[in-house]
Order: C-alpha cells, then sequence, then structure tokens
DNA sequence: TGACAGTCTCTACAATTGTGGAGATGTTGT
DNA sequence: ACAACATCTCCACAATTGTAGAGACTGTCA
C-alpha cells in the first residue's frame, strides 16, 4: 500500500513519465530522453529526481558510483492521484459533473463517445457480477 | 476571453469556492465562511487574496475604508483548468483512459453509471446537430 | 471623547519548487 | 600515466506558497 495522496508538479510528471519509460535508469539517462521537451541541465534533472526520491516518489539505488533509479509509484497510483485532486476540490469530489464537464470541453468524436458508453457498460455488467 | 491556463493551489480552491458563494465579499467574510475548514487568521486570508487578485483569479475593489472581492474567474473555468491539468499531464491529453480510470476508481453506483451514459446519449445528439 | 471592535497595511519568515554552477571523482583509451 | 569524459556531490539562489504578527486607522456606542 504505497502512498496515500499522490500528487506530482509538472517537473515531476515530465521526471516519472520518462523514468516509467525506462527504468531502471540513471538520471542522465532521463536528462537524454527530456531533451526535446526541456533544456534541464544535469544538476536540475538530478535535483529533482533526488527530491522525488525523498517523497517516495521514486527509488534510488547505487551501484558503484551510479545511481539507478527506479519508480516508486505506479502509473496508475500516479493518474488516480491527479483525478482524485481535480475531482475534490475543483468539483467537491462529484463525479458526474466532472465527466459532464469533460463532454462539454472535450471535442470528442462520435466515435469517441460511443466508446465511452461501451466502457459504462462494460463497467455496468461488471458491477452486477461483483 | 480570460486566462487560459488557470491553475489553482489547495488553499486558493478554499478561497475561491468561498468567494463563488459570498461575492461581493470581503476578507473578513471569506474567513468567517472558512472557519470551519480552517483556522487561518485574518492575515492568512487576506495575503492569500490579494495574491489572488494580483494573479487575476479575484478582483478588488476599494470603498472606503472596505475591500471588496468578486471573482475574476468562473467556476467553469477554473474547473477547466484542473480538469486539464490532470488530462494533460497524468494522461498525456488522452480522454478515453481518463474517464476509464474514472470509472475504474471511483466507487459508481449503477444510478450513477445510468446518469453517464445519458449524459452520453445527449450529448451525442448535440454534436449530429451541431 | 475615549474605549472598542473591525479592518487594513506592512513586513516577515519558513518550506517548497525551479534551476543550475563548481569542483571532486571515477573510468577508459592510448 | 594522463587526457577526456561521464557522473557525482555540494551548495546556492530566486520565486512561489503557507502562515501570521504588529501596529495604524476608523467608525461607533456609552
Amino acid at each position: 500500500m504505497p502512498k496515500s495522496r499522490i500528487e506530482l508538479t509538472e517537473s515531476e510528471w515530465a521526471i516519472i513519465k520518462a523514468v516509467w519509460e525506462t527504468e531502471p535508469c540513471t538520471a542522465p539517462d532521463i536528462r537524454q530522453k527530456l531533451q526535446r521537451q526541456t533544456t534541464w541541465t544535469y544538476s536540475t534533472v538530478r535535483t529533482l529526481m533526488d527530491r522525488m526520491v525523498v517523497k517516495g516518489l521514486l527509488a534510488a539505488e547505487k551501484v558503484r558510483n551510479l545511481t539507478i533509479y527506479r519508480s516508486a509509484v505506479t502509473r496508475q497510483q500516479a493518474q488516480r492521484g491527479e483525478l482524485f485532486y481535480a475531482l475534490k476540490h475543483a468539483f467537491n469530489g462529484a463525479l458526474t459533473p466532472m465527466v459532464q464537464c469533460l463532454l462539454d470541453t472535450g471535442h470528442l468524436s462520435e466515435n469517441e463517445l460511443t466508446e465511452l458508453e461501451s466502457l459504462i457498460k462494460a463497467k455496468k455488467k461488471g458491477a452486477k457480477k461483483a
């Protein structure tokens, strides 16, 4: 049961996404990976990653003089954290208005809408069984 | 077209929600309103609100020695900002996975699911017309 | 007309976040 | 053995965020 409330800053999101795709990895690896999106120096990346270790978002391990990083939270966990944050603060925990807002705002194609419908249907079926 | 990217901290959410419900209002009003949730002093509330004015989240007006505040962004705008933040960072902009996550995580009753279905249906219809 | 209560202004300070420089150290090819 | 390079460690500093005290100002009721 890792971390109940996960909240990431924009920079942290950038880092952890790169880590998920690369782990196990080093700070230089991540810097490399983010080269297109940011101009962060090694120091910057390193500092961010070390702070994330302290927060329990990443795990670090020393091998000789190398520091190997791994994620300490899954993508799902992080996604949920973000979603809950929005849900709780912006929508006072009410799901339906949130989805409503999503529908109102997003430019959804008919296909996507249909897809959502099937998601819900599937969910309904699952719920019934359980 | 006010503010494109709206992002609020937890404290700011607390404040602006109170403002939406009370505006026009003063800092003491808001402090009062938040009494149950926080133990903020007048100074704290005031500082927060003034900073929000600088950011364009609130508007302030002086009447005699009173400072009257109003929201400068609508609830919708703020909600969208929060939602987009999550959407962009946690889900790389992909809506369907986001809804998926919502469904997976939230403990939705059958009723709520049905409600969501009708939302989508309505949306579909609207989209067709447009 | 003075004591209060309510409000304001100004200032401060610690924690977090964003960013990165300087210099030490370890690794390797020649 | 040394130059070149990759990586690390340590430190720094500005901006933002959370939190609030001290003291000035004003309107009001006895």
